[in-house]
RNA sequence: GGAGGGAUGCCCGAGUGGCUAAAGGGGACGGGCUGUAAACCCGUUGGCUAUGCCUACGUUGGUUCGAAUCCAACUCCCUCCA
């Protein structure tokens, strides 16, 4: 449909959405005037990661088009773990390390989001706040009647675990009732009137619309955007490394900037118009490049959504770092790098056990296998001797320089 | 509570006494081709102080010269019955 307000027609333009529960009455109310939205995030990991990545945007088009954002912390719903998208119940965390992830999440949004006390200025919250006083059942009482187990199982995150044949707890049948919950408890403590979420959270989302009409007879939003994948269906990401975390010192801004440089040529102007704030026409005329070109528009798209997470800074230092890397063939002082102690050289390290300090081998084998491929290099010169010894002769500008592949890249400073 | 079925490497899945560090597939990684892309082709895919040693087929014991494979107990899951 044509979108009227300025923030549907961004996140439309942009290819943000997948669906709308009612997008007629949601694109008048945010017309209307201010509207307050949010987006849950469970802490169960130190860091959110690329896949997180589309929904804080969303929120961030929500700021810039003149709403509220909220970002909720699940401090609570992660005791209890969401079953969506999982085929096996994940392992519980320890109320110390929600606690911990929480603090690391945090800082993450204060990139993306302006926080304050102004009538459009972000706030976070926790949901521990409310849900971890419930008491059960007046619980019941209050909201599950208005649950039917009957309609519970037919949501897709029950139903693919029941179909599958794989187990699913009591516990984790809850997470649902929860979330909807929070929205219910948004909608009164802060007049919020949309969730977002990626399409996996369809169901969830839907509940707490339900939940807030039927104790409030308040009518609420739920807006999803499509989940991540590359056009060649994977699953989007994962690199050697893990996954694409968004704390730096989880993944250094470098290798952020390498995960998009190698986006697929399919993908560029879809990324392009999703990560980056770019002007479409802008865009429209990038992803028009044809064959090695695209890899300026692929430059551009690393840069820019450097710049977005790790700062303006940062993106251009990884940029040039790349340049030098790979385009002039020589070796930037910025690549990322390790320590080691001249001793260790003096006597001569192992080649295999360099790349498992410089952390690009997981083990001596894996190192061997590098070496065995032809795929090991030190200061760019093939090895494949996998007895050979680093020594002080190695050491060059400073460095040596191990590369695992052709796109891996780190210097041992001793 | 009863009856039956199941648990294998990152995932799926074959194996039902020695030839099994375990077929096949997926994924991942390396090489080739290219444009730091995709597709395609080739290779690799438990660890180590390495012509050997250690760890591994749910857990713990047992039988055997020898077990993922046979036996017992236990744990967990699934299906049906009550």
């Amino acid at each position: 449909m044509d979108y009227t307000s300025e923030f549907l027609k961004t996140l439309n333009a942009r290819g943000y959405i997948a669906q709308c529960t009612d997008d007629k009455a949601l694109d008048a109310a945010t017309n209307d005037g201010i509207i307050t939205g949010y987006i849950g995030y469970d802490c169960t990991a130190p860091s959110l990661h690329v896949g997180n990545l589309i929904s804080i945007l969303m929120l961030r088009h929500l700021q810039q088009a003149g709403h509220r954002p909220i970002v909720v912390i699940g401090g609570g719903t992660t005791k209890v773990g969401d079953p969506s998208g999982k085929d096996e119940s994940r392992q519980l965390l320890t109320q110390d390390k929600i606690d911990e992830n929480k603090k690391t999440i945090r800082a993450t949004f204060e990139r993306f989001l302006t926080f304050g006390d102004g009538p459009t200025d972000a706030i976070m919250v926790d949901n521990d706040e409310w849900l971890s006083d419930l008491n059960y059942i007046e619980f019941l009482r209050d909201y599950g009647r208005h649950f039917s187990v009957n309609r519970m199982m037919s949501f897709d995150s029950v139903k693919l675990r029941l179909d599958r044949e794989q187990p699913l707890s009591f516990l984790e049948f809850n997470y649902m009732i929860l979330q909807a919950y929070d929205f219910l408890e948004l909608n009164r403590r802060y007049d919020c009137t949309l969730q977002m979420g990626g399409s996996d959270q369809w169901g969830n989302i839907v509940n707490g619309i339900e939940l807030t009409r039927r104790c409030d007879q308040n009518s609420v939003f739920g807006l999803t955007t499509n989940l991540l994948t590359t056009s060649s269906g994977a699953k989007m990401g994962k690199t050697a490394q893990g996954a694409v975390w968004l704390n730096d010192d989880m993944l250094p801004a470098y290798d952020y900037w390498q995960f998009w440089r190698n986006t697929e040529d399919a993908d560029v102007g879809r990324f392009l118009r999703l990560f980056t704030e770019l002007p479409l026409d802008e865009i429209s005329r990038l992803e028009k490049l044809e064959g090695a070109e695209l890899n300026d528009a692929k430059k551009i798209l690393a840069t820019e959504a450097t710049a977005m997470c790790h700062g303006r800074d940062a993106a251009e230092k990884a940029e040039a770092t790349a340049r030098d890397t790979f385009e002039g063939g020589g070796t930037s002082a910025d690549l990322p790098s390790v320590a080691i102690e001249a001793k260790q050289l003096a006597k001569g390290l192992g080649l295999l056990e360099a790349f498992v300090i410089a952390g690009l081998a997981k083990s001596n084998g894996e190192a061997r296998r590098l070496v065995q491929g032809g795929g090991a290099k030190v200061n760019d010169t093939a090895q494949d001797d996998t007895t050979a010894t680093l020594t002080e002769a190695d050491v060059q500008d400073g460095t040596i320089k191990l590369s695992f592949g052709k796109k891996r890249h780190v210097l041992l400073r001793p």
